[in-house]
RNA sequence: GGAGAGGUGGCUGAGUGGCUGAAAGCACAGGUUUGCUAAACCUGCGUAGGGGAAACUCUACCGGGGGUUCGAAUCCCCCCCUCUCCGCCA
């Protein structure tokens, strides 16, 4: 949510926002119905304030009683109409899309993105690769028919080893961030549309959320929707941040409108699984936690031994609730690219100052404290494993720093391929 | 699913029609006392919005919505949530 303040004193902000993202959003309209709003305010306190000085008269002056009748029945209608404005500039201030930090790249899509830098050696192979759809079936760890059999194509299985990679991947990349001040969560894997609209989820990304049936509840698509949804309507000590918050969950995406992008294999799919980080901290340190954040996507995919290259998100391929983005694409052999495993985004106030989550120091200053929303890994990374560290009869070695946690070195390829 | 209890400020908790934006305690902030810590005592202290240079003042808010009334935290209706007990169950 965009401070309306902002709307009130540096529209032109919110209109440079707006245009560099392409939003057609009427900002001098918005602004009309706030000014109109406001004069209705004054006007109906003020008809507040003469109703309860006649009330307090009342006790000993009946005659004031059917002056406040009146007063009453004007009033109301007034109140009526101010409702209405109310509503109206809340709806439309809904939709507006955060601000934009300066440094972000113009751009219509992910091609305009800018890569700030590559890192890890891209592996060569002496013979043809198979990608991670071949490998899972190959070795018996993914099945996508099965999952399309029980629930539905966008579903699947990881099997095995694969089953065992992946549970070994994300309890190990919660430890790691754990060692680095995080603490560790198991959230719901529901929440009501309050809460996704707090986190900005709604309205903008409606058609990608599983609504349950007759509930206000949908499957949440991240669990950046729980862990900042934790903290809605709470006043946090200013000394007690950041606070670094940690989960590992499903996310479910109806993925609506993507059909056709990329659907080989589990690369799209309407359930994957997630560590999230999440950090609220004051205003003035959102920059600095937001590399923070970075830093720990990076030195994951460092410690698997993956290639990768960071990207500046470019206004086209940025949220509306963002303010700056960096996506990490990692490399994958069956792909033969870079591409997108984890993201990572400053939201500043915007989610915030929806789900009213503020600071108090010791001052007794108060403000809207900022969130940092960022994968640590996804089962792509383990799609990456796959894809880059294949053998030529499509065994896979395991990266040595999960070893310790899979129990095993190497995914062997089945007897007859041998 | 059945039965009961309850939702009041950062927390605990009074409060059944106007003097209650809300007692008291805790916590917090400032001060006095003190060799240090602790304790004691005094003072202050809800949130949001509007007006004002300021003092100050106005409006709204006691789970949410509606109603009765000149006036509602308090009375009535609907909804939501939490807790306890019973049943069922991972």
């Amino acid at each position: 949510m965009i401070d309306i303040k902002i709307l009130r004193e540096t529209p032109e902000l919110i209109k440079e926002s707006c245009r560099r993202r392409g939003d057609a959003a009427d900002i001098d309209a918005i602004i009309e119905l706030d000014k109109e709003y406001r004069e209705l305010v004054q006007q109906v306190e003020a008809m507040r304030a003469d109703r309860n000085r006649l009330s307090k008269e009342c006790r000993d002056n009946p005659e004031a009683r059917e002056q406040v009748k009146d007063l009453k029945e004007q009033l109301s209608q007034q109140e009526a109409r101010l409702q209405e404005l109310e509503t109206q500039v809340h709806d439309k201030l809904s939709w507006l899309p955060n601000l934009l930090h300066p440094a972000v790249p113009d751009g219509n899509d992910d091609t305009s993105n800018i890569e700030i830098r590559k890192e890890g050696v891209i592996p060569e192979f002496s013979f043809k690769v198979k990608d991670h759809q071949e490998l899972g079936e190959l070795l018996d760890i993914i099945d996508t028919q099965r999952g399309a059999k029980v629930a539905q194509s966008g579903f699947y299985y990881w099997k095995g080893k694969g089953a065992q990679l992946c549970n070994a991947m994300f309890f190990w990349a919660q430890m790691e961030l754990t060692k680095r001040g995080f603490t560790s969560f198991m959230t719901p894997c529901a929440a009501k549309s309050q809460t996704l609209y707090g986190t900005g989820y709604l309205p903008f990304f409606a058609d990608q959320t599983y609504p349950i049936a007759n509930e206000d509840l949908c499957l949440i698509g991240t669990s950046e929707q729980t862990l900042v949804g934790y903290h809605a309507d709470e006043i946090l000590e200013a000394d007690k941040l950041p606070l670094s918050y940690c989960a590992f969950s499903p996310c479910f995406r109806t993925e609506s409108g993507s059909y056709g992008k990329a659907s080989r294999g589990i690369f799209r799919v309407h359930q994957f699984h997630k560590v999230e980080q999440i950090i609220f901290c004051l205003p003035e340190e959102s920059e600095k936690y937001h590399k923070f954040c970075l830093e720990n996507e990076e030195y994951l995919l460092q410690q698997l031994g993956i290639p990768y290259h960071v990207v500046d998100v470019c206004v086209g391929d940025m949220g509306a609730p963002g303010y700056r983005k960096y996506d990490v694409e990692a490399w994958f052999a069956g792909f033969g690219a870079y591409r997108e495993v984890t993201s990572n985004t400053n939201l500043t106030d915007f989610q915030s100052r929806r789900l009213g989550i503020r600071y108090k120091d010791k001052d007794g200053n108060r403000g809207y404290v900022h969130t940092i929303s960022a994968t640590a890994v996804t089962d792509r990374v383990a799609i990456a494993i796959l894809e880059n560290f294949q053998q030529e009869d499509g065994s896979v070695i395991i990266p040595e720093v999960l070893r310790p946690f899979t129990g095993f070195d190497k995914i062997e390829a089945p007897e007859q391929v041998k």
